[in-house]
Formats: C-alpha cells, structure tokens, sequence
DNA sequence: TTCAAGACTGCAAACAGTTGCACTAAACCT
DNA sequence: AGGTTTAGTGCAACTGTTTGCAGTCTTGAA
C-alpha cells in the first residue's frame, strides 16, 4: 500500500542503507547513485516515514505548545511565530490547551513526552515541584515564568509597566489606580512592584480580579469614589471591561479619567477609544522559545516591551 | 534511559507480549496477570511510545489541522473547539498555519501524511484537483469548501445572510449593500446569491474587498453617494473598519447607517456600537470535524447560522 | 476417564527506518 | 609496485510495539 524504503532500493537496484542514506546523510553516497535514488524515490512517490525514523534516532522532529486557552487573543499571535519557527526548521507542532487547568499542564506533558523532541509551556501554572518533575520527562522552555535550570522567556513586563505608569505621570496624574490581576499571577506581580517604583504618584491597588472584560466591568464601581484620574489594568481585556463600567457610571475616557492597559490585543486596538496599551512581544517570544528548544540551549532570555499611546489617555481635567 | 515495555516485561516477569496486551488488549490478560503488569508499569514509569505503536498498527492517534491563518479571530474558537474534541479521545492535534498562502496547503498536507490518521483542511483555498489529489494519500474533512468525495461540514452561512437582510428590511431599509469579499471566495458567493433572493430591498453590489479592517475602511467611500441606509459586511472585521470608515466621513452607526457584520468574533462584540451580526458555529464545526475525522465517516453537514442583534443596527432615519 | 473447548501466555515475525562495522575498489604516496 | 587512505556500498542488528499462531493448562461435558 504505502511505498517505503525498500521498495526504493529495489527499484534503482540499491541496498536500502543506501537509500536512507541519500535521505538522511546525502554526502555519504556517490552523486550518481543518490539523484537515481531520488528520481525513483519521486516516481514512487515516496516520503520518510517520521514515527519510524524517530524510533531509531529518538528524534521526532515534532514540538509541543502548551498555552492556557487557545481562544485568549493573547495566545494566537504566539502560536502563529511559533509554528512559523518551528515549520522553517522542518518541525510539526502540537498545539494543547489546558482550559486554564493547571492539572492538564502536566498531564499534556505526559501525553507529549515521547512524542516531541521538547513542549513550550507558556504562562504555566503548576508548581515549581511538578514543573521540575516534567523536566526529567522531557525538556523544555517555558514563558513567562520564572524557573531556574529551564530555558525561560521572559517579557519584561515591569518595564512596561514602569512605561505606563510615567507616561500617567508625565500628563499629570498624580494619583493612578493599579486594576490588578488573579491573585497568584507571577506577571500581576511584576507589575506591582514596578509600578510603585515610580516617583511623584500615589498608587492605589484595586485588586485582585479575573482577567478578564467581567473582571474589569466590576472593578469600575471600586474606581468611581477612590479619587483617581489615571489606571493601569492589568490586561487588555480588563482595561476594554473597564472601560465599559465607568462608561455606564457616566464617566468618560479618556476625558475624566485615562486607562492604558497591558499585551496590545487585537481588541484593545479595535476599540472606542483605541486602547493605550503595553505592547507584548509574543510573536518573539514564541518564536524565540522554539529556537531555543530546538537548539537545546537553556537560557533565560527577557524580551523588550514597549508603550503604545493611542487614544485612551489624556491629560486630567 | 527510557523504559520500554521489555522492561515492564523482565520486571514483572512475563513476556514482552503480555505487557502489550494488557494495555492494547486489556480483556485477553488475566486479571491477576494485569493487575501486576500495571503496578509494575506505574512503579517503573512506563508509558507506551506511541510511534513504535503506529509504526505496526499504522494509527497514530495524530490528527492534523490546517487553517489560513491562526491570528485571524475567526479561527482560535475553532481550534479550540478541535482540540477539546481530540483530547476527548486521546488524539494530538498538529496545528498548522499556511499564512494564507494556497501552496502551502498541499505542502502541509504531504508532510503531515505519515503522521496523522486525518487531517482537517478548513476554508481550502487549492484547486479541487489537488484537493483530490491529496485525498489519496490522508483522509481529511473539509470546513467551508464543498467537495464531493470527501466529508465536509459546511457553516450555513447563506441562511445567515438572508437573515441579516431580513432583519435590514424589518426595520425599514429598502436600499442595502453587500460589501463583499475577495474575489474567489466561496462564502462571498453564498452571502450574495442568498441576500439577492431577499424580497423588497435593492442590494447593491460593493467590492470585491480585502476580507480585513483596511478593506472595510476603503469600502466606506464607496458607500456615501450610493444613497443606501443598511449594509451587510463581508466579516466583522470588515465592518468594524466600515464602521471606522464611516464615522471618519461623518455618519454615524446605526443613525446614519446600519451595519451588519459576519462571524461573530470577540472584537466585535468589544467595539463599539456592539456589532449586530451572524453568529457562525465555528467551535461546533471544530468538534464536529474531528468527529467526522475519527469515526471515519464521509458525510456532509450544514450548521445552523444565527443572527445576534446588538447595538449597530437600528430604522433608518 | 477422555476429549473438546476455552482462557492465557509465549514465540517470533513484522512495521520502516538508521547506523556501526566490514568489505571492495579506486586513488594517492612514496 | 606495494602499502595506505578514502569513498562508496552492503550487511545485519536494533529501535518499541503489535499480532497471528501455537502451545499449555483448566474446566466442563459426555
């Protein structure tokens, strides 16, 4: 049924060895016999069988991509430079969501191990035991977190962060409220402690709360009576629910008080008005953590953000 | 280093067969037999390599899905939705992108072949012969092309379309336009063909467009003179950049002008005005085609498009 | 008591490749 | 001319699992 290497090597009158070779070592065989080889070999219309290469080489040529839920628009631009990275080096990628579970973290990892040459695992959530027991399984680059003796890609987020707050400062905001995130989100704290580094504003943290528009909406009504003019939310989609709330409390933005957000969603830039935001470098970042995997290198990387000013902020009344 | 069954085997002493069996086979091992085999198995760390597996069954329990372009809002639900499905009973899922590129698709495809049991081609932009021709080498489903020959599940996207008019018409608008998409596109065909048939309303014809924000923001030039009040967009994107497009030019949506948009993506439901617009099952084509993928069956489905009235739509003045 | 039927289990040959080793023949060096 | 290197190829073992076949041991029936 399916054409193999044997049946190559009978074809052009060659040993099967000699056909792998053409394959997977083509200096080792004469110029002359490997283009018969391979004419033959296209005539069939043979292709190397993957699953039985990697049972001899260990080699699957296939990587794992772990995110907490595909459909965030945060994970799309990742998966796409990810999958552009790994597809220009000849890998496949398998694409897994956990449904923000992190007990499905481990348990895809499990499923992966003999099946990839590594899994990036982004944002993961389990604890740094169970991460340092995958480890031993099968190796791999996480993003956004911090672990020590893994490959790791950091997106400088308290630098963003810092950016945001300033740039609050700069038109003259002196009290800036900090609309944070799920309680132990490594990335919410991050945030934090930049942005208290920043002088000449009074920081009020509102807080915690779900990552998302619903998370934002309600945080509204703990905004109205607490006297600031200037937010930093916690995320993009926090920000767009934020927006929303104090819009039906009857305040304006950025016209009585200014909000950027965080990651730079597609969203946040389709929105009335268009979102000031924190640009994430995810497509670099993904891209960047399959290089890594596949070079099997471990470092710890940390990838520039930057602020993007649009239409959300504004100086104070 | 990695344990293989030959050592659940020697461990538990009985041949490599047995161990096999208990995991492929459960019921043909004797119950004391499988108990033991599966305490050692766990003590060891065992688990089935799962190419060695394919390598003799020709299963890979891999399936493969293929789509424009994973950054598109359109596609994350429907990747999501795949990937659940496949989990559900225990297959990975490759994710691959073809950056909207036509060739790409057949290229996919051939890579994926011996690693995938099928693969899930949606919106395919190839020709229906080099469809066909890669129908012999892997099985696959097809979302949103009609192809005989090969399963398809198809989004009823006329039936939406005609709803959407319908709904124009209810409120009072007699001159409507479709801002169409790119040119060969089969979805443009069907929302046209269905919104002709609508009766008491003049559909005027706008495009092709790009199918994006900057095609929908060029369209609305387009539209000023042509004296209509209610417009059907090609996709949301195009009608939020429509709608971009419009307020630029000093007409407001819905008071000026209504407008509708196809799809359903979250930055739709986050602009605003809040889009009217039709609601494409796409988490429900993703389940269903991995379905469709494992239960090898060749059948072709139509889902249910339906209208989700919001906040840019309203009579005319 | 004998025989047939089951229930388990072992044996060994696949599956589609890779790779260390051995072999041949040609090319290169004195 | 003889010895040594080198390029190219073949041989066969190996990767981790599955599976048809055959053998053993029980069990039930006649």
């Amino acid at each position: 049924m399916t054409v193999t290497i044997r049946d190559v090597a009978r074809a052009s009158g060659v040993h099967v060895s000699t056909v792998s070779r053409t394959f997977s070592a083509p200096h080792m065989v004469n110029a002359a016999t490997r283009s018969r080889v391979l004419t033959v070999a296209e005539e069939l219309g043979y292709r190397p069988n993957r699953a039985a290469r990697a049972l001899t080489t260990g080699r699957t040529h296939n990587l794992g991509l772990i995110v907490a839920d595909i459909a965030n628009p945060f994970f799309p631009p990742l998966i796409k430079a990810a999958h552009a990275a790994a597809r220009q080096r000849d890998y496949h990628l398998f694409v897994a969501d956990t449904d923000e579970e992190p007990a499905a973290e481990e348990e895809l990892v499990q499923a992966f191990s003999k099946q990839v040459d590594g899994v990036v695992l982004c944002s993961p959530r389990s604890s740094n035991k169970a991460l340092e027991r995958l480890a031993e399984r099968v190796p791999f680059v996480v993003i956004n977190r911090r672990l020590r003796g893994a490959a790791t890609v950091l997106m400088d987020v308290g630098h963003g962060a810092r950016l945001a707050v300033e740039h609050l400062a700069g038109l003259g905001h002196t009290r800036v409220a900090l609309v944070s995130g799920p309680a132990g989100s490594w990335t919410s704290a991050e945030i934090r402690t930049a942005a208290e580094q920043v002088p000449g504003v009074d920081l009020v943290v509102v807080g915690p709360n779900a990552p998302t528009e619903r998370g934002g909406y309600a945080a509204a009504a703990r905004l109205r009576d607490s006297g600031v003019t200037g937010v930093l939310a916690y995320n993009d989609l926090v920000a767009i629910g934020l927006i929303e709330g104090l819009g039906d409390l009857g305040l304006s933005v950025p016209g009585d008080v200014s909000v950027v957000g965080i990651d730079d969603i597609v969203p946040g830039r389709l929105n009335r008005p268009k979102l000031t935001t924190v640009a994430m470098p995810t497509a670099a970042a993904g891209r960047l953590a399959v290089d890594l995997l596949i070079q099997e290198v471990t470092a710890t990387t940390s990838l520039e953000t930057r602020l993007v000013i649009r239409d959300s902020t504004a100086a104070p009344r």
